[in-house]
RNA sequence: GGCGCGGUAGCCAAGUGGUAAGGCCGAGGACUGCAAAUCCUUUAUCGUCGGUUCGAUUCCGACCCGCGCCUCCA
C-alpha cells in the first residue's frame, strides 16, 4: 500500500511518491533560532519526522531538508539584547534545537541549510524577480514582490486576491498600517529589506541597498539550493505558515522559475495547552527541558505529540503526558514478553528497530496500513495495542517471536518511539529509610504483620513506598 | 466577513451505511498476611433538529457550540 497524505493544495488525500529513480524531496520550514523551541514547534517537527520515517519503511529514499532561520527580526533583536554577535547567538540556539531533536529521537535531516549562509542565492533570486518585473525597488532600496503580478496568488490558502486587497484590517480590527510607505499594495511583501539602524551589523551589500533578505525569500532560496533547482515533492510546515509564508514562497519561486514550485503541501495543526492557547503570558509555554525537569522522559512527549491526528488541533496536557508514559510502559512489557521467548535481553530490542521488515508486518499489518493512510498515528497505536491486548507471546516459538519483534520494531521505527527509556530513574533511598525498610522486612519474616504495617506507614509518610517480592524488597519514592 | 479544523464514554482519541478501535483514569476480580506491581473483567448509541435509506454516529440540509489563520507565529 502506497503512502497517502492529505494535500493542502488539492484538498484531497494523494499518494506520495517521488519521480522514478529520484529521491523524494521533502522540504520543511524549520525553527527560528532565537530561544528554545517549544512543544508546539516540536509537534510539527515530530510529525514531519514521523512521516519521513514512514516513507523510509515504505522503501523510499527521502531527501529531507529542514532549514534554520537564523536571520530575521527576532534573531537580530534578541542577539542584540544579549549583546552577542548574531552568528554566535544563533549557533547557540541551533545547537540547543538539535540536541532537543536528538532527545526526541528525531532523525537528523539530510541537510539543514541556514539563511545567513545563503545570502548570494537570495540576492540572485531577487534579481530574477526584479528582471521579470515581479518585484520593484522602493525609494529606500528595499525590494517588494508585486503580488498583483502573480495570478495564482492565494491558491494554496484559497484566499481570493480581492479579499486580500480589500482586507486592510487585521483580526483585532486595527488597520494594517505598513511601516513602509512605499509599497504599491498592502499585500506586497518584502524580498529585500534595506538596512535600518536597529539591524546593527547585520546587513549585506546588494544591487539595491545594504540590507538583508525577507523571511519568505529565505525558504525559496534554500529549497532551490538544497535540491539543486529540482521541484519540491513535499513541503511541510505548521498550518499558520500556509498564509502568507507558503503563499509567498510559491509566488517567488514560480515567478522566478516559471514552473511549479512544489507538488504536495503538508500542514500540521497547532496545539493548545490545557485547553488554552499556548503563550508565555499564560505560563503554559513548555519547552522540552521544562518537561524533563518535571520528570517526563522525551519519549513520553514524543508519544503524546504524535498520538493524535496531525490535522487536528491537539490539546496538550500533563495528564496526557502521564497517559503517554503509561502506554509506553505497556509496550515495554509486551517487548519483554517477546524477548523472553527469544531468550534475549532488553538490549537486543534495538536490533529489531529499523526501517526493514524481513518477514512483513504480520499481526502489525493493520498498524502499518494506518500509518500509510494519511499518517493515521492514532489508529496505528490502536492497532498496536490490539496486538498487545491479545499477546501471543506465550504460545510462540522463538522464530515466530523474532518475526513479530521484527515487525514491531519497524512500526516502532516508523513512529520513532524508544522503549526502555521511560523508567523513573532509580533513586537510592537514604540510609535511615533503608534501615526502616530492613526492619520491616525482618518483622515481615517473623510474621509480625502489625509491626510491618506500622513501619510501612511510617515510610509512606516519609515519602517512600515499599515494594515486596519473593526475594526481598525495594523502596521507591511515592 | 473569508478560509480551515472540530464537537464520539470521567479524560484523550480512531472509525464505518448495518447497532461504536485503542490509551489513561476509575471500579470489580485473581494474586498478596495486607499492600505495591502484574494479569483478567468492566464503563458510550457518537452536539441539536430535520431529510434520504430497510437501516445513519457515518450521506444531505439547517442550526448551536468550541478553536485556528486572515502579512512575517510550527
Amino acid at each position: 500500500m502506497a503512502v497517502q497524505l492529505y494535500d493542502t493544495l488539492r484538498r484531497t488525500v494523494e499518494p506520495l511518491q517521488s519521480e522514478p529513480g529520484e529521491p523524494l524531496r521533502f522540504y520543511c520550514c524549520g525553527p527560528t533560532v532565537y530561544g528554545p523551541a517549544h512543544i508546539g514547534n516540536f509537534r510539527t517537527f515530530l510529525i514531519q519526522d514521523t512521516l519521513r520515517r514512514v516513507l523510509e519503511v515504505d522503501g523510499q529514499t527521502v531527501e529531507h531538508v529542514r532549514n534554520i532561520t537564523d536571520l530575521d527580526d527576532k534573531t537580530i533583536r534578541q542577539s542584540q539584547a544579549e549583546g552577542l554577535p548574531l552568528a554566535e547567538f544563533t549557533a547557540k540556539w541551533t545547537q540547543k534545537f538539535q540536541a532537543d531533536c536528538a532527545a526526541l529521537n528525531m532523525r537528523p535531516p539530510s541537510n539543514e541549510p541556514s539563511a545567513v549562509a545563503h545570502i548570494p542565492q537570495q540576492i540572485a533570486l531577487v534579481q530574477q524577480l526584479v528582471d521579470k518585473e515581479h518585484a520593484y525597488v522602493s525609494e529606500d532600496g528595499s525590494v517588494y514582490f508585486r503580488v498583483d503580478s502573480f495570478e495564482n496568488y492565494g491558491s494554496l490558502s484559497k484566499l481570493k486576491q480581492r479579499d486580500l486587497k480589500t482586507q486592510q484590517q487585521n483580526s483585532a480590527g486595527e488597520r494594517n498600517d505598513a511601516d513602509e510607505y512605499d509599497r504599491e499594495s498592502v499585500s506586497d511583501f518584502a524580498l529585500w529589506k534595506s538596512r535600518k539602524p536597529e539591524d546593527g551589523d547585520n546587513y549585506w551589500p546588494s544591487p539595491w541597498s545594504e540590507g538583508r533578505p525577507g523571511w519568505h525569500l529565505e525558504c525559496s532560496a534554500m529549497a532551490e539550493s538544497a535540491f539543486d533547482g529540482a521541484m519540491i515533492d513535499l513541503h511541510g510546515g505548521g498550518i499558520d505558515l500556509c498564509f502568507p509564508h507558503h503563499e509567498n514562497e510559491i509566488a517567488q519561486s514560480e515567478c522566478a522559475h516559471g514552473r511549479a514550485f512544489c507538488r504536495h503541501w503538508f500542514h500540521s495543526a497547532h496545539l493548545m495547552v490545557e485547553g488554552a492557547k499556548m503563550s508565555k503570558s499564560l505560563g503554559n509555554l513548555y519547552t522540552l527541558e521544562d518537561l524533563q525537569t518535571k520528570g517526563f522522559p522525551p519519549a513520553a512527549l514524543r508519544y503524546s505529540l504524535i498520538a493524535s491526528s496531525y490535522r487536528q488541533q491537539l490539546n496538550f496536557t500533563i495528564d496526557g503526558l502521564h497517559a503517554a508514559r503509561s502506554a509506553l510502559l505497556k509496550m515495554e512489557r509486551f517487548a519483554d514478553s517477546l524477548l523472553a521467548v527469544t531468550g534475549e535481553d532488553r538490549n537486543a530490542l534495538a536490533t529489531y528497530i529499523n526501517a526493514e521488515t524481513a518477514s512483513g508486518f504480520g499481526r502489525f499489518a493493520k498498524a502499518w496500513e494506518s500509518l500509510c493512510n494519511n499518517l493515521n498515528t492514532a489508529a496505528c497505536l490502536g492497532a498496536i495495542f490490539g496486538v498487545i491486548g491479545s499477546n501471543p507471546a506465550p504460545s510462540l516459538k522463538a522464530e515466530d517471536a523474532r518475526a513479530l519483534l521484527d515487525a514491531f520494531g519497524s512500526i516502532l521505527y516508523a513512529l520513532g518511539l524508544q522503549l526502555y527509556s521511560v523508567e523513573t530513574p532509580k533513586q537510592e533511598a537514604p540510609d535511615d529509610i533503608l534501615n526502616l525498610a530492613q526492619q520491616r522486612w525482618e518483622a515481615k519474616q517473623a510474621r509480625d504483620w502489625a509491626k510491618a504495617d506500622e513501619i510501612r506507614d511510617e515510610l509512606l509518610s516519609a515519602g517512600w513506598v515499599v515494594k515486596d517480592s519473593k526475594e526481598g524488597f525495594e523502596v521507591v519514592p511515592s
